[in-house]
DNA sequence: CCTGGAGTTGTCCTA
DNA sequence: TTAGGACAACTCCAG
């Protein structure tokens, strides 16, 4: 065995099980891992408020996993590894890919820069089913639309690879100097409080994540195709910050669960959550292929969408004080554990875009900053779909009505109930339209509107025409 | 090149 | 109360 070690640069894989890198390494050779956090390169997708408490305890978690070996940098990634490389006398780098356009654009000048310096590089997949490259229509170009990109482009491919068997020991290289420590970082804010109720919310970890996905095939894969649309119920995964931060693989995921629901008869609902696995390929595609999909709009004609400026609407939005209770439930849900139900993220993202006509960007940019799940790929095609200009969109005409999802979907308000406490004595007829009840019925509720709740900040009916008279302008570009 | 079928997640109106 | 059709027209995809 060599004794110059090679270096695991960990990213967004924060594990040590199923770990394509790190297993290459520790076959080989002595061990060298590290973590760099760039803000140097990652331009105005720096990371957010809400994942950087998620990464510090990833960090602390990884390095307890390493026995205290992971070596931790801050800064230009290319510099710090070429400074460690000349310091070190190292022999190789291994990474897991990843797809952001500015880490594609980095690694592969980082590639070539140790290429120069006779230092073997290899890159594995770590963090996706079907690389983007391989999955591809039959005259050789991207997929535009979901169904076939999945039915066909996936899964008449062969089967995801299974994952990794258990890691042998590492053996570990010295130590590096000017390492830092986690808490250097700084990735805990000091002065804000919500960062303690996030960590009250999750378990941070890769024992964590694999507690979710147990927890979750016991209790909420049974009826996931039904039940994963009602927020109050147990039937969503909460996997996705640790998909995004690789403290599980999207393989563990879908070797297990489809073990377990075929096993238990559940072929329907395994097939739509492994599809929710697909959703999230579909938009690495997206980006991979369209790398500007962060920033523009996926079809052209919305370039000269008649957005409304609005500066206190987006607050109200963002401090969920819309006065639609299901809206302002999602968004203070999202502020106080960095995490949203889906059915709830798309009715805040419909009142966003189509009721307060804010630009897509808006509500991309205030998920990027409190989301710990927050994922570039993810995050673009989802705000780019609800806000009609994505791949595969809905129609214009399908405007989510917040008044009769919350009707349709929380019934007993119980979600409604938790995140905005002041109408908790509401009754359930006008738990959706508080501003529709009876004087008395408000009393009875001890709700002042304007006071303790605030009113509706839009007319629903007025705000729906509008935007349907601005998405009718649109046209296909000459 | 042509053709037919299909496209995550809704709402509203009418019978 | 409820079920079904309209809401546009277009693009995508596969044969």
């Amino acid at each position: 065995m060599s004794q110059k070690p090679i270096i695991v640069w960990f990213r967004q894989d924060l594990r040590i099980q199923d770990n394509p890198a790190l297993a290459e390494a520790a076959n080989k050779g002595t061990v060298l891992p590290i973590y760099i956090l760039d803000d140097v390169n990652s331009g105005e997708w720096k990371m957010g408020g809400a994942s950087r408490v998620w990464l510090h305890h990833a960090l602390a978690d990884l390095d307890k996993s390493l026995d205290g070996n992971l070596q931790i940098f801050s800064g230009d990634a290319e510099k710090i590894i070429t400074k460690l490389i000349s310091e070190k006398d190292v022999q190789a780098v291994y990474w897991n890919r990843c797809y952001e356009p500015w880490r594609i654009n980095r690694d592969k000048e980082i590639k070539s820069a140790l290429t120069d310096k006779d230092i073997d590089v290899e890159s594995f997949n770590g963090s996706l089913l079907w690389e983007p490259w391989n999955v591809r229509k039959g005259d050789g170009t991207m997929y535009k639309v979901f169904t076939p990109y999945y039915k066909r482009g996936c899964l008449e491919k062969p089967d995801p690879r299974e994952p990794l068997g258990k890691l042998k020991s590492i053996s570990y290289a010295d130590t590096v100097t000017d390492s830092e420590k986690i808490n250097k970082l700084g990735l805990l804010p000091k002065t804000l409080d919500w960062h303690d109720s996030i960590e009250d919310f999750w378990t941070i970890s890769e024992a964590g994540a694999h507690e979710k996905l147990d927890i979750f095939l016991e209790n909420g894969l049974n009826d996931y195709k039904e039940g994963r649309n009602f927020p109050s119920q147990k039937n969503t995964s909460c996997l996705s910050p640790y998909l995004h931060f690789g403290q599980i693989s999207p393989n563990q995921i879908w070797h297990k669960s489809r073990a377990y629901g075929l096993s238990e008869g559940m072929e329907n609902d395994l097939a739509t959550f492994c599809s929710e696995l697909g959703w999230r390929e579909f938009s690495y595609s997206l980006l991979y292929n369209f790398p500007e999909f962060p920033r523009k709009n996926w079809q052209a004609k919305f370039d000269n969408f008649p957005w409304e400026t609005n500066p206190e609407g987006l607050k109200a939005w963002q401090k969920g004080r819309t006065g639609y209770p299901i809206v302002d439930a999602g968004m203070r849900e999202l502020w106080h554990t960095g995490y949203m139900h889906n059915r709830v993220r798309m009715i805040v993202g419909s009142f966003l875009v189509k009721n307060l006509m804010l630009n897509w960007q808006l509500g991309e940019e205030w998920f990027w900053d409190c989301l710990v799940d927050a994922d570039l790929a993810s995050n673009s095609a989802s705000w780019q779909w609800i806000g009609g200009c994505g791949a595969d969109a809905a129609p214009y005409f399908r405007i989510f009505n917040p008044i009769t999802q919350g009707q349709k979907f929380d019934k007993h308000g119980t979600y409604i109930k938790k995140w905005v406490p002041e109408l908790k004595d509401m009754p359930d007829k006008y738990l959706s339209n508080p501003w529709e009840a009876p004087d008395d019925v408000l009393e009875n509720a001890n709700v002042k509107l304007g006071k303790d709740y605030p009113k509706p900040i839009v007319n629903l009916k007025a705000s729906r025409e509008r935007a349907l008279a601005a998405f009718k302008t649109l046209k296909a570009p000459e």
